[in-house]
DNA sequence: TTTATATATGAGTATATGTTCATATGTACA
DNA sequence: TGTACATATGAACATATACTCATATATAAA
């Protein structure tokens, strides 16, 4: 083992790249945590990664609606406010009683609020 | 003007449907947030919606690394960390500092940890 | 039952995104 | 000056996504 100076020299790795800090790379390792869980927070940012659900879960976060006072306030097609509510069931970020006709939305997800709140400050900074 | 408890008929809207609520629409109108708050939110939240990123990031949480022991640590090719690296710096993410061949890589922006760890809570819970 | 309304959904399409591959740029060292 | 290394980047490709359009489903009212 030739070492320079914190430096290691490894045979073989995912690139042509032969050094790498060995002690940074075995201390960080051990904080990454399971691939699923970054699988889990991806999906779930992904969710507010769209301008039309933050749209629907601030509208939510003020009052339940239904599907057409959403298309509504946001001037958007019912086709695609329902598609983005039925993304919205999927994560269980919303959920939504019959009440006759219509379908009445509201938040499902006490988190929902707090990130949305976070996101929010690191914006308006 | 026709009122059916809380529902009012409209002439015209985005879509066909005729029948809303009135005053929670113009409740709700009032909380929204305009347009390009909107989108920077989503801008925002896109980053953190991909394994690839969060990973880096929770690395760079624990300690500043140079590109080839991201690629090494996440077995990825060193292109691909790359580009992704420059996609969190376009946004301000990550920041970093020429190190003879080495770029080493750190978190730029304070709330990086923060939302990290608000979304953790979220998928552990 | 017929008609209108409210919502859901499948298919199609245009755009965005994440990776690979090849190569360019820049630095250190012989 | 030439060679090896560390990183950056453009192009290409495959996949995901967000909408539109057409239509299905479900409920209420005439």
């Amino acid at each position: 083992m030739k070492h320079e100076n914190n430096l290691f020299e490894i045979d073989e790795g995912t690139c042509d790249i032969k050094v790498i800090h060995e002690e940074s790379i075995n201390k960080v390792k051990e904080e990454l945590l399971d691939d699923d869980t970054y699988h889990e927070l991806e999906e779930t940012f992904k969710i507010f990664g769209n301008s039309t659900r933050l749209k629907i879960l601030s509208l939510l976060a003020v009052e339940d609606l239904c599907v057409c006072d959403i298309s509504e306030v946001l001037k958007m097609s019912q086709s695609a406010v329902s598609h983005q509510l039925r993304t919205l069931r999927s994560k269980n970020l919303v959920k939504y009683t019959k009440e006759g006709k219509q379908a009445r939305y509201s938040l499902a997800d006490k988190h929902v609020i707090e990130i949305l709140k976070i996101g929010i400050e690191h914006v308006l900074e």
